[in-house]
DNA sequence: GATAATTGTTATGGACCATATCAAATATCG
DNA sequence: CGATATTTGATATGGTCCATAACAATTATC
């Protein structure tokens, strides 16, 4: 059940530009049988997940955004006023490893940590102007060149119907 | 989009046995609105493999089989007598990172490594017939406790269309 | 007002991933 | 054949992410 994110250099060799590919060419050293791990759900979950990362990064490279800080300031963004810890644990991130994203966050100016007034420990959250505007322009690069492969793979209504078992899923396994 | 392993323990104080939840008892804080994030592929795809690998876990606790073990076991099984590289790069993981998996399976007696006689570089990769037997336990695990909970949650055809959606999605996108 | 709990933070360790490098064995090619 | 390049398994190392313990400042509780 394990995939990492380097894509196999292998099959470089094989299938470059317009080579019509010779079935008996040389030994060739026949491709291995996946079998029943091609039906783990475990196995194609990980592997879909880190295909879909990797195209995320791909489609934010002009806007430098990880799946994760993209999520923290749409978080922020729907839930202006919050601290630290309730967004963190919204996400499923412990407090601790929400500091240095923040610090990254913030020291891009993309987002800011307020004082609260009513209680002295916590930081409010909240997107700078800047913040917001990046994050306008992420929505519309995440629309254009990431969701909407997903539409051209598998069409409108299957698009949501995998996101809406995923959901289930997440939430109800 | 980042989610982490840790169940929020926040939500053990609101549910617990059978108190009939009161709505408007404390102040409560009320709970973040997820918004556009609830929909996006990335988020709710870590989100499920998170609880997937999980619940794997738990089932494979008597077994001690990690999901990436046990794909090694699975593709071995499926493919005795290929070498190191071949099963490690065909899971997509590193040659180097594959040598203290090997390590563990071997001490753990689930696997052999075979110095080959064509080639003396290598090393076959087979089964014992202890590594046999508990990959045999744990498919049976896997089907009753892991995949089969997959149908209880969204019937046999959905978990059919998930699983091909996610194949695709992790092939063509 | 003493004690407990919470918030943000630091320090730290583990798991996983990626790259460079190496020795041994093999392949390639002059 | 023999020099050079490639492949295989392995080591070392660094990065990222995840998880726990502990701490000071502040607030809540009794």
């Amino acid at each position: 059940m394990t995939v990492s994110k380097t894509a196999e250099k292998s099959s470089e060799k094989s299938g470059e530009a317009g080579k019509g590919r010779k079935d008996a060419g040389e030994p060739q050293a026949e491709a291995l049988q996946l079998g029943e791990l091609s039906e783990q759900l475990g196995y194609v979950l990980k592997r879909a997940q880190l295909k879909v990362f990797e195209n995320f990064l791909r489609c934010m490279a002009s806007l430098q955004l990880t799946p994760a800080q993209f999520s923290v300031l749409l978080l922020v963004e729907k839930n202006p006023g919050r601290n630290q810890t309730e967004i963190a644990s919204t996400l499923g991130i412990l407090r601790p490893n929400f500091v240095a994203m923040l610090d990254n966050l913030e020291s891009r100016d993309l987002c800011a940590r307020i004082r609260s007034t009513n209680d002295r420990r916590s930081h409010i959250l909240v997107l700078t102007d800047k913040g917001k505007a990046v994050l306008a322009r992420a929505k519309k690069l995440v629309a254009s060149k990431h969701e909407a492969r997903l539409n051209d793979l598998l069409g409108q209504a299957n698009r949501e119907a995998l996101i809406a078992m995923l959901s289930k899923v997440a939430n109800e396994f």
